[in-house]
DNA sequence: GATGAATGAGTTTTCATTCAT
DNA sequence: AATGAATGAAAACTCATTCAT
């Protein structure tokens, strides 16, 4: 692929990006996005094919970054509970510098469907990203660090309360990502901690 | 309103439902609303006046049978872990006999703009929705039962899983919605309690 | 339906049929119809809901006038030679007052493709007009006025000379069609008849 | 012309045959032509300089190799019938080892148009092809061995019974070309001959 | 020789809405 | 109370062509 081509493509998906955050899906039209990239319509499907295919890159490239983020962190992380803690953290600090990506995301996971109707892309994220938390929980719960509990309404409930903040950060931009990140990994450390266990550290202060 | 206009209305409502619950919000289009409900794309203008009317009152109608179906169930409990425990219960009651509703619902909110592009219905169900919740925490908390925690971050990471369990339950309709109640029911039980109570029965299991 | 709708629906048929008459298959664009009937382009889509459904509506109607127009004058022959000579006659006759209609449908067949990229309507016009001349050669065949030949190639051969008629009446509007029809009529009837046969008439001298 | 650059006109020109033949006139667009070629457009435009001198180039081909195929075997015939029997035979034979070009150049004529909307390829395969068996039909009038008759009809229906030919064999490929011919040469036979000359040969069986 | 990049005009179709009846 | 008719804007996509390299 050549420079030119990588640029342009890297422009069209950001500008896809910036279009979504902003406007919803809808922000995802053809003509809003080579609006925002100042070009004619025909380049974005010059070098996309289809608007489909636009779409898949942005979500690709953004899980992409997202785990080229977070993944290090787990693995500096030797305790599940530690992993836990990184996951929802680094999460966090992923959303606070790429908002609009986030908000791209979920909105297209929402509404991008594929010519039969069906909702592909949910999918491939849940295979993605939940997968990631499951293995944390499982390692946790084989290690003997969490109680017993059920996996996937688990690793469900942590990946929506995580996007619970997103949708709270866009309602209310004033708030404390930080203090937020904190309460979360407060909640998932006492959801998933053996009961008997003492807690130290934050979750327990 | 006369009876034929109340038919009318509900009639159309649930054909939006309907839509949007199968086709996501591209479901919600006058054309479809008419032809699911086989009659003319005027009818639907003649009774709602605009398409953002009736998506509107098919919100306000679904929010109003949600509240209908909570509210007493919280109202019969006495402590804030029982309202807690009887809010997600419910909830779950609800959805199991919902489904297209609360589907449709989650499709309106992430989609539904006014013309300005304001997300205005999303703001509405926070109002509506998070501030029970919230009201819950804030008795809990007042009366000992609940440890110190922020109010804002628990809240919505509770209506968040809830949403989760809804996309959980779409994906793979073999799901146990019961079983899925039960470990929320403790995940938010473990998330609120005072550290040092002794949980009994099944959220200290 | 309506009497409005009818009239619109002949309107737009009959815009197809010059559109594509003048200007080829291109002129079957939804675009170029509107225009010809000086409307707006989603009015065609209104009636007919689709480009084919059009497209097709002009040729079922063209397919309708012919028959009704040879029909009767094949009906008031009592020989296979009269027939012969009747329906040469009355195609010929009836593209002298349908020039337009009968490019259209020429025009139609060669290009109208559905989704899948099939000929669907060429299929059909075999069927329907292949199978009246069929029928005629058999008869003869039968009753002893033909000679013997396969029925497929002479059946063909002379629905793709009425065709020839028309191109050449087309690149040479001066043409006399009657004598053109009189040539046509020798020609199958001398390819028709009993060897032994002593013609009479025209196709004798 | 250096070898390359006739390799490569030679190569697109099978192209645009092949995606004519199975897509219709649809199949002659730049697009189409270079992905067959798996090269980019602007190869296309680069050796042809425009669509319309690759379709022309195309049809010239075409006619010429059809030419060069059938012209000796019609001056290895001394007389007119013995030249149209030669005629349509080597037009079967041809068009069982080119059915492709021949589908293309009929889709072609039929829908290709310059910038003035003018179908001039039509015309210059009537002069072309008509011409050659026009002259046949004129020495066997002036020979004495054809009947008389109108040349232009005459020709014309043996160039649309060709055609009809084709389009036959492409609706039912299993059909026998050989058989299909046969016929035609008697049918033209009988109709060219001067009624009082007896028939030899098939056309008289 | 070949190609990558870009474009404006064109395609069919869906959409929310208005208006007259 | 209902609807048929019409519309302009927008959607995704295809097309032939131009231009710089």
């Amino acid at each position: 692929m050549s420079f030119i081509e990588q640029a342009r493509r890297r422009q069209l998906i950001e500008a896809l990006i910036e279009g979504v955050a902003e406007e919803g899906y809808a922000g995802a039209s053809l003509a809003k996005v080579a609006e925002r990239a100042a070009i004619s319509k025909s380049v974005v499907v010059y070098h996309f094919g289809t608007k489909d295919e636009l779409v898949e890159a942005a979500v690709e490239q953004i899980f992409g970054e997202m785990r080229a983020f977070i993944e290090p962190r787990l693995d500096a992380e030797q305790t599940a509970r530690g992993q836990l803690r990184a996951y929802i953290g680094s999460e966090f600090t992923f959303l606070e510098h790429n908002r609009a990506k986030l908000l791209a995301v979920s909105y297209i996971l929402m509404n991008h469907r594929d010519a039969g109707g069906a909702l592909y892309l949910r999918e491939r994220s849940e295979t993605t990203y939940l997968k990631s938390v499951i293995a944390i929980l499982k390692k946790g719960q084989a290690d003997g660090e969490f109680r017993s509990f059920a996996l996937v309404p688990m690793a469900t409930t942590l990946m929506h309360a995580i996007n619970g903040a997103l949708a709270q950060w866009v309602a209310n931009p004033k708030l404390s990502l930080a203090e937020y990140a904190d309460e979360l990994i407060t909640i998932f450390d006492l959801a998933t901690r053996k009961s008997s266990t003492r807690a130290t550290g934050k979750a327990a202060e």
